[in-house]
DNA sequence: TTGTAAGCGTTATCAC
DNA sequence: GTGATAACGCTTACAA
């Protein structure tokens, strides 16, 4: 508690009539290009400290027209897959200097109105959005910003000039647990689905019915169900699963969150996995190695996406608006990870 | 993209312009309480939602001194514990008009002081800390931010007079756990640590030792084993558990990830639970339902937490600094959550 | 190399 | 009820 609480706080003002110099000196001394006498800069930078001095983000915003602060909109923190690529923009994003404002939308259209308003009044330099649904309404609303944005995950539909993606390939991804399926011999796969008109899951689905197709078979809508991305979901898919007339011997979940609730559902209804049905996921989220039996999935490099995300962002918010020389959208490779589960 | 897109910033003064007012009878008539004519106050307003108008959060906290954010800080929000805390945060903040900057530590000193920094520079209004490990070097530093704090499952050894607490009932749930255990006939308990030095696990495990010695047991130290609070620690832990000549019949784990982790490696070891061993957790983490078996453990309500130390927050906040009322610090109860590995 | 002055978009204190 | 005018803390021409 000693001394150094100063109640007040200490400005560029204060600085300059404690060293005897301008304020505008003690700003050029404290920033970095400028020229100004070592020396001075030197007592300036030592009185400052001393000082217990911190720059006013506010006031160096209001000046400079930049806030060093981006905005994260997610459906929700609560999601091990969205924390962990928000884990990979916020370090990337302190480690150039720039703060991360956290906003969860719960999908639900009217906070999400609200919480684009709210990273509008903060003037936030640029946008990184991981919410599961981005309605052209939306997108609008956030374009207006007039700032960069970063969709991950999502397609980019309406392709405005500020608007890029960091997605994994779905498609590819899809291709690969499909694959490993059929090569363990399964030719009766189900899909469970995602949530609703969200574009990774209908990605997800495309390679699912390509590679049935490859194969010669045709899929059959019976054995596509529709799922939350959440356990509940898988579980009920299960439960929807096992009353078809003739049951899958495998299934590929949207997510690895389905196919936990999916396995859960499977062990109360006595049904051996992988001896009985085989599944795979889709995320590889830190709990898929913990499960019983453990997940096989495809890994998304999540931290990496969140890094690239923050990346691009960063580039976008200092290339000059004008320079429209379009940046490509990044796509990531997923991986399967094999363990118990298939 | 129609119109609308206007490139220039709108201000309060392009507003007063085309109303043919001033400036200052603007930002009344934006205002709430203030007196205006209601005519015009209706007119502004239109004319300001047509030039589609956001104030600048920047200007406002330069003049008002208060910028209407809050700092959160988290080792990583990677935790699913951390994550739900932190959702309940941040929706009862934007449901109060309050901005959330997330500021991960990695339990880093070096990142831990950065991110205070920036914090200070932000301006925050309040800190909500759940980062693990609160060094008094840290609290120290952020003491000097001069803004209440709320520290989440953290003792607060030194009581400044604005750092407040919202903690679970650590003893309480410890005990819980154990009468749990012990009802269901174990003798032989283990208890397998948190990271160390975190106060909620020295107090978990003093509940431990409490119950033990209330049935007239001694506690021995060899079943007291080190975790870090994550999976591989419990795994590790149940391997050195086992090499014990004689090892526990059950255990109580510092949390849900330490449990989960450990019942991993008692599946590979082929250690039937709970038959052969028994284990409870301590979080109720959303996934603790549906590892195999199922896990019993104490649950923190951890969304409530949250909205918990924001309100408390919010309260210091609009409280007038000098009346220092102390408001008491917070505990909440856990509970006994069965499931099927005791 | 340094100081003076203007201005960023607000709110707040006065007069009128 | 409304309009000047002065801050708030900073950066940035422009002068000296």
């Amino acid at each position: 508690m000693v001394a150094g609480k100063s109640e007040a706080r200490v400005s560029i003002k204060d600085i300059a009539r404690a060293a005897g110099v301008s304020h505008s000196t003690v700003s050029r001394a404290l920033g970095e290009g400028m020229l100004v006498n070592p020396a001075t800069r030197e007592r300036i930078k030592s009185v400052a400290l001393e000082m217990g001095y911190t720059p006013d983000a506010a006031a160096r915003s209001l000046v400079t027209g930049r806030s060093r602060t981006i905005g994260v909109v997610v459906a929700t923190i609560a999601d091990p897959f969205v924390a962990e690529v928000v884990q990979g923009v916020e370090t990337t994003a302190h480690d150039h200097g720039y703060t991360v404002v956290l906003s969860g939308s719960g999908s639900e259209p009217v906070r999400e109105i609200a919480a684009v308003e709210m990273l509008r009044s903060k003037r936030v330099d640029g946008l990184i959005v991981t919410a599961s649904r981005i309605g052209a309404l939306y997108l609008d609303h956030v374009e207006r910003l007039g700032v960069p944005v970063v969709l991950i995950n999502n397609h980019n539909e309406q392709s405005g000039h500020y608007t890029y993606t960091v997605t994994v390939d779905n498609h590819h991804g899809g291709l690969l647990a499909m694959d490993h399926l059929l090569e363990k011999g399964h030719r009766r796969i189900a899909y469970v689905t995602g949530p609703a008109d969200h574009s990774s899951d209908m990605e997800r689905l495309g390679a699912y019915r390509q590679a049935l197709e490859a194969r010669g078979q045709t899929w059959e809508a019976d054995l596509v169900v529709g799922g939350d991305g959440w356990p509940d979901g898988g579980r009920r898919a299960l439960e929807t699963l096992m009353a078809r007339t003739q049951p899958p011997t495998a299934v590929f979940c949207y997510n690895d969150m389905t196919a936990i609730g999916l396995l859960r559902a499977a062990h109360e209804m006595a049904i051996r996995v992988p001896g009985a049905m085989a599944v795979v996921g889709f995320d590889d989220i830190s709990l898929a190695a913990y499960v019983d039996p453990p997940l096989t999935t495809i890994a998304q490099p999540k931290f990496e996406m969140g890094q690239l995300a923050m990346g691009m962002l960063l580039n976008l918010m200092q290339t000059d608006a004008s320079m429209t020389a379009r940046l490509s959208d990044q796509v990531v490779q997923g991986r399967l990870v094999v363990r118990d589960s298939t």
